[in-house]
DNA sequence: TCATGTCAAGAGCAGTGCTCTCAATTGTTT
DNA sequence: AAACAATTGAGAGCACTGCTCTTGACATGA
């Protein structure tokens, strides 16, 4: 237990280590089945051994309780999620800004629809008496919206925003916020289009929240695809990714 | 078993009947308080019986199952939730459209971050196994969007939208159900100001819910009443009601 | 070969949802 | 007032959960 950080960043050398983290990598997918299938809170850890078949004492050798599990599959969700909005970013040219907002847009709508569950670990209810260790979850859980920022970012050092920006933010302990933002991702937007940026991401994952958790009514909204483009639009003008 | 449903919605006549009423509500306030305290999955019928100080079989004679308080609370979470945007929105005067929706969206937030854990249940991550009966929490659910739309629709037909109107949409599947929407709302307002009172109203509960479910970092941003009231002015735009 | 470290298994505790039976209480009717 | 019937609470019990501890078997490295 002296670094026990350390060794868990070092690949297996020994086959008995060797062997561990492939248990260990069995349980994460198992896990992320159950997770997948029937939600964050019913992943049960007895579950998990049954179909490894182990008895249910044994896996507790490999995790040390359910939180732990908890964590792994928390950043194993959100590194997919991050591989697949990057997947999408980065299939668009490094030019078309509106085109990659869009995709990451698209690509997280589409992999939410794909995994409810595991979408719902991340960005619905917490759950009860589960606290996500900030330190192992922060780095792959900000991604997304790092991607979003840099789309941001890069078509405003290109000049390539509309002019019809949005009106400054006075100065408050909000701009203090902005400009701490700022500093620390060195970033060159100005305060008004990184608090619109903000209202963006949220409002990117309040939309797909709704259509995941099924919010909308049952019939209200058939057409959710075209609903979803519409809204992306409005959110691209949002931020003058598009006229 | 003939007609439980109308049996449901009388007044309690006979002695018997108030007592079983009042017990029933009893429960609802020890679920609604754990339900607050530890949130929804957290919910245990036998801690209810504890704390109703009586045996946990007992309870069963009351409320039919899990699920069944569940959806008790569901309601009446929806119906604090609606009280609580009615009078806000109610304070502000008729003819004061962007009062009224700026109202509203702080009517959502103050309650969302008064009661997280009831505001999950609502909003968050629909619980594993749990299916809301759509038939008894489709109307309490719906108050805060129809009222939302009442005010839009009020401010239309008042003639005091900016006349920067969203663009309309093209006919679609998407437009058919805006105009199915309108028809059986007996709305007014046209397409693309419904389709954007749609991406207000996710957007709304999207800045929300990051808020409520700590999506923020934890010191992200420490002005997030500011924020909000950026948001909301943004989204008022967003549908004319503002400038 | 032998000591060390690792492992799975099993028993067990406390909690959960839920069902069933039984006895007591209560309200209603004769 | 007495008899009846409906309603209720208690308790036992089943199957499940997370988690801990002990025991015995095994493989690894010296």
């Amino acid at each position: 237990m002296s670094d026990a950080a350390a060794e868990a960043e070092t690949t297996p050398r020994t086959p008995r280590e060797r062997a561990r983290a492939q248990t260990i990598e069995d349980i994460v997918r198992l896990g992320r089945e159950h997770l997948a299938t029937q939600g964050a809170a019913a992943l049960s850890l007895r579950a998990v051994a049954r179909d490894l078949g182990v008895v249910s004492s044994a896996v507790y050798r490999y995790v040390a309780n359910r939180d732990e599990l908890l964590t792994l599959l928390l950043v194993d969700a959100y590194d997919e999620l991050g591989d697949a909005v990057d997947l999408a970013v980065n299939a668009m040219p490094p030019k078309d800004h509106a085109g990659r907002f869009k995709a990451l847009g698209r690509a997280v709508r589409d992999w939410a629809l794909r995994e409810p569950a595991r979408y719902g670990l991340l960005f619905g209810s917490p759950v009860p008496g589960y606290q996500a260790p900030a330190g192992r979850t922060s780095t792959p859980g900000t991604r997304v919206i790092y991607s979003m920022i840099g789309i941001l970012d890069a078509a405003y050092r290109a000049g390539e925003l509309t002019t019809a920006a949005p009106a400054a933010v006075a100065p408050s302990a909000l701009s203090a916020d902005l400009e701490a933002i700022r500093d620390e991702l060195g970033l060159a937007v100005p305060d008004g289009l990184l608090a619109n940026g903000a209202l963006v991401w949220t409002s990117l994952f309040g939309t797909v929240s709704f259509e995941v958790f099924g919010q909308y009514g049952a019939d209200t909204f058939s057409a959710r695809g075209e609903l979803f483009e519409h809204h992306l639009a409005v959110l691209a003008k949002l931020v003058g990714l598009e006229a």
